[in-house]
DNA sequence: GCTTGTATTGAACGACCGTTGAAGTCTATT
DNA sequence: AATAGACTTCAACGGTCGTTCAATACAAGC
């Protein structure tokens, strides 16, 4: 066979990934997930010592390498507009970016991935804690080229332009098919070719709408 | 006393709503909303049939107020700009200010209320059938009312724009307190003034720029 | 005051939850 | 072949879940 030969973590990995994309945390029981990935029930606790660490690993596990890829997209946008500061729609993009090509190029638990990160951002509870250890170091940088790309919008806007911008993002990689019900199948929340030509427009022009706000 | 003698179903929905947005659905028990509403444990279930039917009321209670106030202002907003379309701005205005004016003048359930509406939207499992029950038919009106503000904008941007609008304003509404950490206090998630000040232009600016993006 | 229908109580049901530990299997090293 | 260590299996634990039901309290109409 010519299969990587995926072993037990991963594959409790994969199926955990899937089920709390779609259940969430509460909704989706120890037993659930060892069925899906075809293991035994105890392989849970061996492997991560319990359900909660579980969780946090499926978290961690593609955490690192998107903060990695969107660093470096950061870096190269910045080194390009050297020296002056990168443009708002670059720095947009190297955030947004990273999560589009994943999703096209890259496997589908990617997008159950995606799908659980949507899930925990707007989850008020515990989860929220791991969202900061994961990616609270990342998205400060992003703020902070943010605000040299507006030097006119005031550190508020920058922040709640990055609350919006990351609802905006959120809500869409939930998938929820909200959008294919309200445009009666014209638009697919699935799409991600119609989500990159339209997300990176929409918050760069808000952003500077904010900013021209303060300017007024 | 003065107090307007709330009776037990209130008492529950109260106590539902309240629990529900902080905790979402699997991760509150019958057990503790009763607790919560200080009474027997058996009544949610002769008053509203169980736990999920429970939620689809909550859901509902405040959801046809909601819909009822949106439809008046923007029918008053077209009124105004008669025979002219309203601005995109008005149309927007219309969809948040009653949110926000809940927020700022009704009780403390709204808050409970709006987190939740938060909650379900991101969810991609049952509740969203609620969702779509209870706002559909109002949704459908401000989009049409978009189309006619921003005739440049093709359809489908339109429906992504909403998605964008929708996005930004659950993960506001949910209150993660995310904000609050990313800028060191500079901003809180509860400050309702702040959101509402840039709430508006910032999906205004946004749809405008995916209206331009067609355009160009 | 008795009756009728509605509301509340308290106890219990079976089902499922996350976790545990002892026993067993497998693999690699010596 | 024997041993050591990592991995897997199986059965069971106590606890909590949502729901049910018979018994009781309460209020209004005759």
């Amino acid at each position: 066979m010519a299969r990587p030969k995926r072993t037990t973590k991963e594959k409790l990995l994969d199926a955990a990934e899937k089920l709390f994309a779609r259940r969430g945390f509460h909704g989706t029981s120890v037993r659930e997930i060892t069925g899906e990935a075809g293991v035994d029930l105890a392989l849970v606790n061996y492997h991560f010592g319990g359900k909660k660490p579980l969780f946090a690993a499926v978290l961690e596990r593609r955490g690192a390498m998107l903060n990695e890829e969107r660093l470096r997209r950061l870096a190269a946008v910045r080194r390009a507009a050297a020296p002056q500061p990168a443009s708002a729609e670059a720095v947009i993009g190297a955030f947004f970016d990273p999560i589009l090509d994943f999703l096209d190029h890259a496997g589908p638990g990617w997008h159950s991935y995606f799908s659980l990160l949507a899930w925990v951002n707007n989850s008020p509870e515990w989860g929220r804690r791991l969202m900061s250890k994961t990616f609270d170091a990342t998205v400060r940088e992003f703020i902070r080229a943010l605000m040299e790309s507006l030097p006119d919008a005031a550190p508020e806007d920058i922040f709640w332009g990055y609350n919006f911008l990351t609802g905006a993002l959120t809500l869409s990689l939930a998938e929820t098919g909200r959008l294919d019900v309200l445009s009666d199948g014209l638009c697919r929340s699935t799409d991600v070719a119609a989500l990159r030509a339209r997300l990176g427009p929409f918050v760069a022009a808000g952003l500077r709408g904010l900013a021209h706000r303060d300017a007024r």
